[in-house]
DNA sequence: ACGCAATAATACCTATACGTATTATCGGGT
DNA sequence: ACCCGATAATACGTATAGGTATTATTGCGT
């Protein structure tokens, strides 16, 4: 069981019986991150990959170029191109000349992506079905709501920058 | 600019309008990971050397062992296995001898590192404050709670059990 | 006491995450 | 047309995530 809820005056604000935002998204996230990479291994797909077939499929029908995609998955450049490497060479995408802007590329997608991509989706599907369902019906919708709140202010947290800068 | 709310039932589960939980996750986790990791890359402490010690505090007085300290971070031993070699060369931490068992060794934290934690610990609450006053102060304590069952399916759902710490 | 499966840690490998520096281009100002 | 700061991608280095195999021990069953 977790533990009780206490009135949240009781204890310091990062006590070990306190529910902390950190340490709970950080296991929310590593452990479905771990278990799709288990259920979609067998595809010869990792979830990163699959985030970057997803992002693809819903961005510009021309090909996204790799700054785009990488904003859209909130992730770094370096990170991107690596990734997108990785995918180049296992037939998954295609980097082809950006047609105004010979800097950047456009990352098209092709057909051993889209079968790769199709076949991890109904797994996702099923994943995410199993994972909230132990949150009772009427929750599920407030809760996605407010982790939209939140994944916003972290963004926010992330650029925003309280250093220097 | 967020997608506009839209009703629920309009969508297939994973239409790119929807409130999806895994890039939901992601994109939070993400965020919030790096802007710890910034604002306290001056101390010389990684997100997860943070991590490391916060754990270590709040276990075994007597010092965790690495397999103890996997569980409790929900981490591999791999990588908690390379997280404590670099954390001992920089004299944060020592592997001392476990005095029943020869295979494992207890994990004592050095002054060094408790120090760096306590300057950290500061930066991290502050975050996690700015982060949740994004939602209104009512929704905060049911949203964590919600969290906490959605950690521990996913956490199920990564090894099959239906257990939570 | 003996054999052996289970376990704690490590070694080695690939994939990410991301900081810093570099290269090739782009686009605006003069 | 020219200069120059901004930008897209890459190169390179360090830290994590985690799969698979190996080594050293443990503790159980007979």
């Amino acid at each position: 069981m977790p533990k009780q809820p206490r009135p949240s005056g009781t204890l310091s604000i990062d006590a070990p019986g306190r529910r902390r935002l950190p340490p709970l998204l950080r296991r929310a996230w590593y452990s479905l991150n771990q278990a799709f990479r288990r259920r979609i291994a067998h595809l010869g797909l990792t979830p990163d990959q699959f985030t970057v077939v997803r992002t693809l499929l819903e961005g510009d029908p021309q090909g996204m170029t790799q700054r785009e995609l990488t904003t859209a998955m909130s992730s770094d450049p370096n990170t991107v191109a690596s990734l997108l490497r990785r995918m180049e060479e296992a037939g998954m995408v295609i980097r082809a000349p950006h047609e105004q802007d010979r800097r950047a590329h456009r990352i098209r997608l092709r057909a051993t992506g889209r079968t790769k991509y199709e076949a991890a989706r109904a797994i996702a599907i099923a994943l995410q079905t199993e994972v909230l369902s132990g949150l009772p019906a009427t929750q599920r919708e407030p809760f996605l709501r407010n982790l939209t709140v939140v994944a916003a202010a972290c963004r926010a947290a992330a650029n925003g920058m309280t250093n220097d800068e």
